[in-house]
DNA sequence: AGGCTTTTTTTCGAGCCCCGAAAAAAGACT
DNA sequence: AGTCTTTTTTCGGGGCTCGAAAAAAAGCCT
């Protein structure tokens, strides 16, 4: 059962909160800070003061010069930037991509290679992650020190305390706990989750508008991804990463799919899955890769006229409006971002995908169910690795629970 | 965002704590609820002397007499029946049934009652509900000032704050307010819930060692239900009940449900698509309403020998696991728990079912999933209810945030 | 320019709450 | 009857948040 509230979780959890609001709303004042926690303005005043003098946050005037109002100004805090760092890990197909970035969020330092996943052996692998991290590390503007954190985003299931890859479509090896090795190498702690859900992650911090308790994130690529949050957390399998929406099943025994079996929402929508549809392939016919450039050649194609290329998006509208309506069934409608190159060719998609959702249970409000399309999936990933790690920084090291902070917010007077 | 933690709600969320862990263990000792809790002695000691002397608890020294241990002999605490009371309606196809439940757990009235939901005028419904409740709250040896809540639970959807019944399967009335209209009738704070996760709560109660963080009911009734818990807390969607597994598409276009859309999972596995297809009758065929004598005759007969008897709970196997991979894709597998007159058939059920689950997401754990079956619905509804109202008034009434408990509790020196 | 007004931020004392240590309580054991 | 063991209560100390009041830092106005 869940544990008591000791006396000092209070001040904890009250500090947390103090971070956590100055790095949803950049730069507010001491008053706005109360305003949102419905702490007093004693307490914030003392908890900021202490996290100035711990060189947590910083105080910038520079808020707003323009609103000349009476009154003692509004002094802004900020998150300072040197307070710590954390570092990025994309792996995606055939691509791997490292990001350092300050406490503020800013990208320091960012280094990206190719690499052909597909075939590289395990060690070849875990190696080449390790070496690009490290070159990063050894980086003489960067103080090692600083660095808090390194979170990993990548395509495939991940084990749900974010350890390990526990399956990818991007390598035939599997289980491999990256966020055991990247710390046993750095002493730095680390974590390994889904891309998608780091997407959903983004997503939430770019627009928190449009994408704040409920709303679905899917990848159009050469799978077919999704990242899901509910009732404002991000929603994981109970095991794994969860929410393989591109493998429920749309029709029983139907098309190939790369996973091996048969008839998932992916043997129909993914990109692989798309080309074969369009060339008239068999369905069973063996997934091949296809390169970007190829499937916006394709999209083109399908909208300059009908053929078997529209058909191709037609059909993988039709499961994913199945797959989308069964998951509605589920957790009910719900605000979706497509992204991905495919998102790029959502008007070919959308109009059988609806059409099928509104025979599903979630049909009765097909119509109000709103899409929006984001073809480029690489920075959405970073983004929420980035928030992620920050937010581990700020939960459990700038607000930790009985155990001394480390070496970090060491501009301590 | 989330707001602050103020000082006062400190002891709120302890005491709430404390009531629960003796809700939870039946008898403990204060020493066994610092164990539990994480709190300090006399944090508890302080805590249920208040309790005890708002009438909330009660010491019990009848705790295992039979411990003959050195030393001080702990002091159950637990419940005070007179605390409170709570009353649940269960409303359910052509069925309606209240209790009245004190407040340690014990029912200490109850009321059934036959009535045609199918074809009742609203007015009439709503009255039939709202004059059973006046029966139980008028009788002479009820205190009704005791009665805390009123939890109903209902086959059908409802909404996520649990105010009203917006669809149901028992009428084909819609959007009844059913909370507010007790509410505003007896003037008792009400809620109006999903019946099958009410069993889920339920099952959380009765067997917290096997279904505690994650696990499914399922009702096999004449239409498919589900119960979920995720992570410890019912699931339910972002603006209804949610978990509307039997309206999951199992064939696109295929046999006719009863929602009056096509190949959803219950148009093969509720009572009325297996009676269908046991009489190879079309699967355009109307749905009617089988007996769960008539139902257990139709086991009892496909047992005996292989024919469209057995094929037709195959069949349901099929979509029911085929339904069960898809949710396992989400969420991955857990503990299901199969409820209702055709789980008494589930032997029937289920080598189709896990033959169908083997080909889809969740296959790989096929073989480790666990079912249970319990063929009675009823009282676990009711019980979940129960549970559902107690700890509204353990939380909510007795740990009250800010204002002032009403005139309960009342045996106060 | 100097005093007044307004708004933000800090200071200060009061009131709670939790904790650890010590004391008290209540039997069992010898 | 005295000692031991375990549970429960009591007590003092340290923290935390809060509200009120004071201080600070402007703009406004005569």
């Amino acid at each position: 059962m869940s544990v008591g509230i000791r006396h000092d979780d209070l001040r904890r959890r009250n500090r947390a909160m103090v971070i956590s609001a100055v790095r949803r709303a950049g730069q507010p004042s001491r008053t706005e800070i109360a305003a949102t926690t419905g702490l007093s303005h004693s307490t914030i005043s003392a908890i900021s003061a202490d996290l100035i003098q711990e060189g947590i946050l910083t105080e910038s005037k520079a808020s707003e010069p323009t609103t000349l109002k009476r009154g003692r100004p509004q002094i802004g805090l900020a998150l300072k930037p040197e307070a710590a760092a954390v570092l990025t890990v994309v792996l995606s197909l055939n691509f791997l991509s490292v990001a350092v970035i300050d406490y503020a969020g800013q990208v320091i330092a960012e280094e990206q290679q190719r690499l052909d996943t597909l075939v590289m052996p395990r060690d070849e692998l875990i190696g080449e992650c390790v070496a690009i991290v490290r070159r990063r590390l050894q980086d003489p503007d960067l103080d090692v020190g600083s660095v808090a954190r390194i979170a990993m985003g990548i395509q495939g299931i991940t084990d749900t305390h974010a350890r390990a890859m526990l399956w990818s479509p991007i390598t035939p090896l599997t289980d491999i706990p990256f966020a055991d090795i990247l710390e046993r190498e750095f002493g730095i702690p680390a974590t390994t989750e889904n891309d998608c859900n780091m997407m959903a992650v983004a997503l939430q911090w770019r627009d928190p508008e449009r994408y704040r308790d409920d709303f679905i994130a899917i990848l159009l690529s050469h799978g077919i991804g999704m990242g899901l949050v509910l009732k404002g957390a991000l929603f994981t399998g109970t095991h794994s990463s969860g929410g393989e929406f591109g493998h429920m099943i749309h029709r029983p025994g139907g098309a190939l799919c790369r996973c091996g079996r048969r008839g998932c929402v992916e043997a129909y929508a993914g990109n692989y899955a798309i080309w074969r549809s369009a060339m008239k392939m068999s369905e069973d016919a063996e997934p091949v890769d296809v390169g970007d450039a190829d499937m916006r050649a394709l999209a083109a194609k399908a909208r300059a006229k009908d053929g078997p290329e529209r058909e191709a998006y037609r059909r993988a509208g039709e499961a994913l409006g199945f797959g989308l309506g069964n998951l509605f069934a589920l957790i009910d409608p719900a605000p979706v971002a497509m992204v991905g190159v495919s998102a790029a060719a959502f008007d070919l998609i959308e109009p059988a995908l609806r059409e099928a959702i509104a025979q599903t249970a979630g049909g009765q409000y097909s119509k109000s169910i709103s899409f929006d399309t984001e073809p480029n999936e690489l920075p959405l990933i970073r983004e929420g690795c980035a928030m992620r790690a920050l937010t581990f920084v700020d939960q459990e090291i700038f607000a930790p629970g009985g155990q001394a902070r480390a070496g970090l917010g060491k501009n301590v007077a």
